[in-house]
Formats: structure tokens, C-alpha cells, sequence
DNA sequence: CCTCTTTCTGAACACACTGTTGTATAAAGT
DNA sequence: ACTTTATACAACAGTGTGTTCAGAAAGAGG
């Protein structure tokens, strides 16, 4: 590609970031993106169709790169047990790319808010509840329909990368995963310590 | 108040209503709304300061009723046992309201997204958590910290939600009030089928 | 019913930002 | 060196915003 082009398109994502610091996306114009990255505004336009373009395909970058990474650690377990080992990992491995790429993940949260990241994530929840659990936990009857479930999953996930953000991401990604985990398999009740019907 | 504002404001709602069958929050004007709804533009600004304030005020009112339904069932158990049983009918009257309102709650929870929504659930659940939890629950040390679990409490209330929009609303108060005891007392893995830690 | 007050209307205004276009210039690719 | 392509500059019409003001309409209160 072209060496103007990947120049003023990062010049144009770097003024978004700079800005964002400063005001919430619904106010910026493209007027105060093209005075930042110091090109012309036409310009802007022969890249993306509007701003809200620019952010979609932002978000799509990053999705992309996720997905990839849940994808690399896909395989086949033949039990729970192996299961749960072999999804960790990749967990980490996720949420240390969610730590290289905070500033957009905090840009897209806020703005395109949870419904549009939220609604990527579940489908591939979907894709690997259909297609990766274990063979074991698939002959339990399932009381909730797939998709309920991986709209739960995808939820929770994002309420744990929220905490986060909201915690100025202190914890480290394998503290995050843990976390996940607990409640994943505990419930919110059981993570709050409270074990489900003992008393 | 003067039977002018009532009106006023009735109908810039239902113009809102009307309108948001037809395009997304983000493209409709003022003067779409002031049109459909029979009122001159200037007046629109006499009740709110833009688009955006006016939204939000429908979700303050709306927020405020559900609030109004779980202050109601307010009560201190003293055992789980009671605890249980005393929350499983503030759910459910909760569901009832959102159901009669939910033209409203679909637009706020497309537009608005989650946060804004989230966060108001949120800390009530964290005022909830707080003063609200039997006595024997809160013996259990706490795994993680409060707000967190107000966090995923309230996403996953909103998951519920989400669900119940997109499938049509079929389901009744009760058995989604059943959803949510199922998911926060066993966990999404429990609900799917699978006991933690059994196999 | 009459008067006073409030609300709504209609029209006009400056303003900001948008998206597009045409020409010129600079920088890249080959 | 030559061709292609990206960007700059400047101007344009268009749309929506938020405000203002005089006048009309409707409600409130006695």
C-alpha cells in the first residue's frame, strides 16, 4: 500500500485517540479530526465515508485480531477437564491483546457502546459452543438455548474487560481470566462466595 | 401543570416512538421530530435542550419507576431460604413494568446502549449488595469486590433483557425472573447443563 | 366571563459542519 | 524519466442547529 496512505490514515487514527482524551466522539467533527492529524478534510473523505465508518472499521480491525487469536486456540478436547485447561490460555492470550489495544478498547466501549463489540463476541461464542465443547458436556439437556447462553457469555466477558477499564487495568490478564473462569463455572453468587444450595 | 405542556411533551414522545420504527436514534433531526409530531421546532426547545437531553430524561423517569417496584420488596431476610423467596416477586414485577414500557426500553437500550442504563442498575444493586443481603451470606468472605459483582450482576440482568427483546418478548415475567435466579445462582455453565466441578 | 399569564407559532437569523467538486501540486510507484 | 495516485486548497450548496421576537392561541385563576 501506498506510503501516503498508511501515513495519513495513522495521523487520522492518532487525532481520534488525542481527541478522545479531550471530549466524547458524538462531539468531535471531522473538521477537528483533520485540524489534529494535520491534513486536509477533504482527504478524510477518501478514506472513510464519515467518522462513524471510521470507528466501524476501527472496531472491525480489532475484532479481527481477537478472533484470530480465540480461533489459534481452538481443538478439540474430549473432556471437561481438558477443556478447561486448553481455554485458559487462550483467555490470557486475549486479554493481553485487549491490553495492547486499550486505548481504542476504551474509545469503542464508550462509544459504540456494547451492543455492536457485543453482538462479534457472541457469534463467536456461538461458533465454539457449537463447535468446541466437549463432547461430555454436550449430552448434558441443555436448559437455555445456545444463543441465550453465548449472549450471557459474551456479557460477562465484557463486564470483566469493563471492571478493568474502570480499575485503570491493574489487574493482569491472568488475574482477569481467573475471573472469568470463577464466574463462568461458579455463577456471580458463587464467585461472590456463596455456594449455590448448601444451605 | 398546563394541559399545553402535557400535550407538548406527549406528542414529541410519540413522535419519537413513531419515528424510531423507521431509522436509528443517531440520523433523526429535531425538525423530523417537531414535524411529526404537529409542534413548531422552537417549541421543542422550550421542553429540551436537544435530542440527546430528552432521551435521557425518558430514561431517568423510566429508571426511576423500576427503582420505585425494588425499593418496594426492600426487606431484611434473615435467612437465604427467605431471601430467595422475597426477591423472586420484585423481579417479577420489574419484568411486568419493562414489558408495559417496552417501546421505550428497546430505544433506550439501542441508543443509549448499556452503559448509561448499566450503570444506574448497577449501583442499585451495589446499595442492594450493601444493606440488603442476609446475614449469613455476608459471614462468606467476598471472592471479589462488591462493585464487580454489581457489574455482572447488572449485565447480566440486561443480557436477560436483550434476550427478551430480541426474541418478541415471548417469554412471561415469570419464567425470565426464573432465567435470572437459574444464571446468578449457578452460573451461565450451571444453567447450560453442567454442574462445576462435578466430572 | 374576564383578565392575566403561559405556551405555542411562524419566520428569520447567524452559525457550524457536511459532503462534493475542480484544479493544482507533490509524492509515490515502475 | 514517466505515469499514476494521493493530497492540498478553495469554493459550493445543503442541512440542521439553536436563538430570537412579535403575535396568536390556549389555559389558569378569580
Amino acid at each position: 500500500m501506498d506510503r501516503r496512505v498508511v501515513k495519513t490514515r495513522k495521523e487520522i487514527r492518532n487525532a481520534l485517540l488525542s481527541l478522545m482524551e479531550e471530549k466524547d466522539f458524538e462531539v468531535i467533527t471531522v473538521l477537528d479530526i483533520t485540524k489534529r492529524a494535520n491534513i486536509n478534510r477533504g482527504t478524510f473523505y477518501l478514506h472513510y465515508v464519515d467518522k462513524y465508518e471510521m470507528l466501524e472499521k476501527y472496531e472491525q480491525e480489532l475484532f479481527e485480531k481477537l478472533e484470530h487469536v480465540a480461533m489459534e486456540y481452538l481443538q478439540d478436547d474430549d473432556t471437561m477437564d481438558k477443556f478447561l485447561h486448553s481455554r485458559y490460555p487462550a483467555i490470557v492470550h486475549v486479554f493481553h491483546l485487549l491490553q495492547e489495544e486499550q486505548e481504542l478498547l476504551t474509545i469503542l466501549l464508550k462509544t459504540r457502546g456494547f451492543f455492536s463489540f457485543q453482538d462479534r463476541i457472541k457469534n463467536t461464542f456461538i461458533y465454539m459452543f457449537r463447535n468446541n465443547i466437549p463432547f461430555k458436556v454436550s449430552e448434558h439437556p441443555f436448559l437455555y438455548p445456545i444463543e441465550f447462553l453465548a449472549l450471557f457469555a459474551s456479557a460477562m466477558f465484557i463486564s470483566v474487560i469493563q471492571y478493568w477499564i474502570q480499575s485503570d487495568m491493574k489487574q493482569t490478564p491472568e488475574q482477569l481470566a481467573q475471573m472469568v473462569w470463577d464466574i463462568f463455572l461458579k455463577g456471580p453468587m458463587g464467585a461472590f462466595g456463596v455456594l449455590p444450595f448448601t444451605e
